[in-house]
DNA sequence: AGCACGCCGACT
DNA sequence: GTCGGCGTGCTC
């Protein structure tokens, strides 16, 4: 059969594949296509789900056919396509795949394996709508008796009523499935399926609260945000508000704003399932409808949260990473709050930084972005002083204190002793004086490594740069990246000293040195181990409110949005295992670490006090930060990355080999290796490639991972490099080339 | 990703 | 002589 011009469709297939595909469409399918609908289609010798991208024109091949329009509305809007467009072409990533990624989990019919006629198989998952029966008298009731007893009382209630759950009539009536059945069999009653969402609130409520007044700083920052909004153009800002400056606050009325002109906001947050109190905040401010997208929610919830704002009953959304998606109309604003939040970048399969896509997508939507953070990445101060975004501070603290009083104590030449004399006077004084203590060590998943106590030197992979992992059995430094091996040394092989220590205490041993130290003292401990289970977290922060705990000991997640408003010392054992990653960012993720801590400290009159304990009191990471200085250390940091060339000032990205199986990952990536060398001659750009390093092959548990980075002073030369690159190479099977287009978080 | 086609070892 | 291993290639 000829196509005619308008009935061939784009179709885009959520399978690692490059192009697209078209379709002719069946005349009798035709009124029901339409841009953003899912279709099922014939596949090679299977048939899977696609969607719909528009229709295309001058195909004179011949096309298969187009078997099925599986929804009867559009799943996503030319707008919406054009952000998984600009997405997909970023992150070189199959769009199918992107837009799968973009709409809610578990939507998606399975195709099946088709036997010989293409017919026959069986399409499993799909929709999710989950219906509750509704009972109603019936439109024209026939002529016959009305039932006495409990059924006559029950049709008396619906024909009062209009319509009823079965749910209610349960609540009136007791069980009365007999009598409903048998008014059915009579056609006095009618019952119908009526679509319900589940509600993950639905048995909390909130009682509405009211702006709250604003200190200069925060003014001056919805001032200018709510100028921009009544432009109606794009316009990106940095918030930059030390913990406990009001932040929310400036959100909250800035949204407040936005809603009278009838467009909506979206609200990013790290990890949703962490701050509830943000949700809790919005819904007690806003009576308008508010749709919550994280994790937690089972694919039923999240499903519901998403039609509900696809069919616009919501005007705020927030949300994870992945509700940068979200099918929100009329979006105004979106808020990336905690900006410097590595769970912004997803790391796996479509690996995009919502963060980044949250600009992207505010631009199209000529919408404001606000960028929240105590501690933006260096890029994003970059920006912000090149004035790339609009820089608003919110200097002051709320409660009026100022910054706590930071010091710095050198750990060298104390070999074997893990809280140091300062510490432990500062804790002796914070109690003496009743106040509860924050011990902080940030171990989380790095064994043991070497250091020397008297230089600070770190035994580190000359092939990987990663600090070696000290194996007992063996006796030996080993390198869990390439597999590099040293026998482990009596003396620093930097400066001879014998006071080389292993490093990696973790929160249990230093949980076990407190309570021996402090006998009198409760002490609790909060970590990955100890939150374990539901309400983990919540019954270690109650007793800290409670105070119940005098000493909390505590891993990275206790830097991250709780509040703990008794705190009055900080204490920070160690920073070297955040310094000592090799990534060009160890700096500023200290920084940062450092700063979130100090957040933490100071109750009441008390600004609170932090002792950090070193092997690097030197660094400037800890130096600006102890100042409080923040410019200091973007100054510092951004001039190191200028002279050692890294981001902003370069642009990076990593190629990885991934997969299970492979005859030869060394002979693969030396091939790939002249792909690359192949290209960059080319494309004549000033690409440059650091590596592969002499052993390029990771070994992790069978699986393999091969990786290298890419350097370029300007992104275009580096994504044409990176996109001829995924059309020329091809993997073998088993192996998956992934391009991390932004920077990696090792090496 | 599937699923086929295609060319080499141990079995009814 | 076949059944089956997974290497390579394609899917509008």
């Amino acid at each position: 059969m000829k196509n005619s011009p308008s009935d061939i469709i784009e179709v885009a297939i959520p399978l690692p594949l490059d192009t697209t595909f078209l379709y002719r469409v069946p005349v009798e399918l035709m009124p029901r296509t339409e841009l953003g609908k899912r279709v099922l289609v014939p596949f090679g010798r299977r048939r899977v789900t696609g969607y719909v991208l528009g229709f295309a024109t001058g195909e004179e091949r011949e096309l298969r056919e187009v078997c099925d329009v599986l929804d009867d509305t559009p799943l996503f809007t030319r707008k919406e396509l054009e952000l998984y467009r600009w997405a997909s072409s970023y992150y070189l990533h199959p769009l199918g795949e992107v837009i799968k990624a973009a709409l809610p989990a578990g939507i998606n019919v399975q195709s099946r394996r088709a036997d010989a006629n293409g017919d026959g198989d069986a399409l499993t998952g799909g929709k999710q709508v989950k219906t509750e029966p509704v009972y109603g008298p019936a439109a024209a009731p026939p002529a016959v008796d009305a039932p006495r007893g409990k059924a006559s009382l029950i049709l008396d209630h619906l024909r009062q009523a209009e319509e009823t759950t079965a749910a209610e009539l349960r609540g009136i009536f007791g069980d009365c499935s007999l009598q409903l059945r048998r008014l059915r069999e009579l056609g006095l009653v009618e019952v119908e399926a009526r679509e319900i969402y589940r509600d993950p609130f639905r048995d909390e409520t909130v009682t509405p609260d009211s702006p709250l007044a604003l200190n200069a700083g925060q003014s001056e920052a919805r001032d200018r945000i709510v100028d921009a909004i009544d432009t109606g153009r794009f316009a990106p800002f940095l918030l930059h508000g030390v913990t406990g400056s009001g932040k929310t606050e400036v959100y909250l009325q800035t949204i407040a704003h936005l809603l009278n002109k009838e467009r909506t906001a979206l609200v990013l947050v790290p990890e949703i399932a962490l701050t509830p109190q943000l949700v809790n905040r919005f819904r007690r401010r806003f009576r308008c409808g508010i749709a919550v997208l994280h994790s937690g929610l089972s694919d039923g919830e999240r499903y519901d949260e998403w039609r509900r704002i696809r069919r616009g009953e919501v005007s705020i959304v927030i949300g994870a990473r992945s509700a940068i998606f979200a099918p929100l109309e009329r979006i105004g604003m979106i808020v990336v709050d905690e900006e410097h939040e590595a769970s912004y970048k997803q790391s796996e399969g479509f690996r995009y930084n919502a963060r980044d896509l949250a600009l992207v997508r505010g631009k199209m939507e000529h919408a404001c972005v606000v960028l929240g953070t105590a501690t933006p990445q260096v890029t994003t101060w970059h920006a912000a002083t090149t004035g790339k975004l609009a820089l608003l501070s919110l200097p002051d603290r709320v409660n009026g204190l100022p910054m706590p009083h930071v010091e710095v104590i050198d750990a060298r030449g104390h070999k074997g002793e893990a809280i140091l004399p300062p510490l432990v006077e500062g804790i002796d004084a914070n109690l003496a004086g009743g106040g509860q203590t924050l011990v902080f060590l940030n171990r989380r998943g790095f064994a043991t490594w070497l250091t020397c106590e008297e230089c600070g030197h770190v035994l580190r992979c000359p092939n990987c740069a990663v600090t070696l992992t000290y194996h007992q059995r063996r006796n030996r430094h080993v390198c869990h990246y390439c597999d590099y091996a040293i026998p482990a040394p009596s003396v620093c092989p930097e400066c001879g000293s014998t006071q080389v220590t292993h490093l990696g205490l973790g929160t249990e041993r230093i949980e076990e040195l407190v309570r021996e130290r402090f006998p009198e003292a409760r002490v609790d401990r909060m970590d990955r181990d100890t939150t374990r289970g539901k309400g983990g977290h919540a019954r270690i922060l109650r007793k800290v409110a409670e105070r119940k705990t005098d000493i909390l000991i505590g891993t990275q997640m206790v830097a991250k949005g709780h509040d703990f408003p008794g705190i009055t010392l900080v204490g920070i054992v160690s920073v070297e295992s955040t310094l000592n990653i090799p990534d060009y960012r160890s700096a500023e993720r200290t920084y940062q670490l450092i700063t979130q801590l100090m957040g933490r400290a100071g109750r009441g009159l008390d600004a609170g006090k932090v002792i950090i304990q070193t092997f690097n009191p030197d660094h400037y990471a800890l130096t600006h930060a102890g100042t409080g200085l923040l410019e200091k250390f973007y100054t510092t940091e951004l001039a190191f990355r200028q002279e050692t060339g890294y981001p902003p000032f370069v642009h990076l990205a990593a190629l990885c080999l991934t997969g299970t199986a492979a005859p030869s990952v060394e002979q693969e990536s030396a091939v790939l290796a002249g792909h690359l060398r192949t290209l960059r001659r080319e494309l004549s750009s000033r690409v440059e490639i650091l590596g592969p390093s002499p052993a390029p092959l990771t070994k992790l548990r069978g699986r393999f991972r091969w990786q290298t980075l890419l350097k370029a002073p300007e992104r275009p030369a580096l994504h044409r490099l990176l996109a001829a690159l995924r059309s020329s190479y091809a993997p073998p099977s088993g192996i998956r080339l992934q391009v991390d287009v932004d920077p990696v978080d090792l090496m």
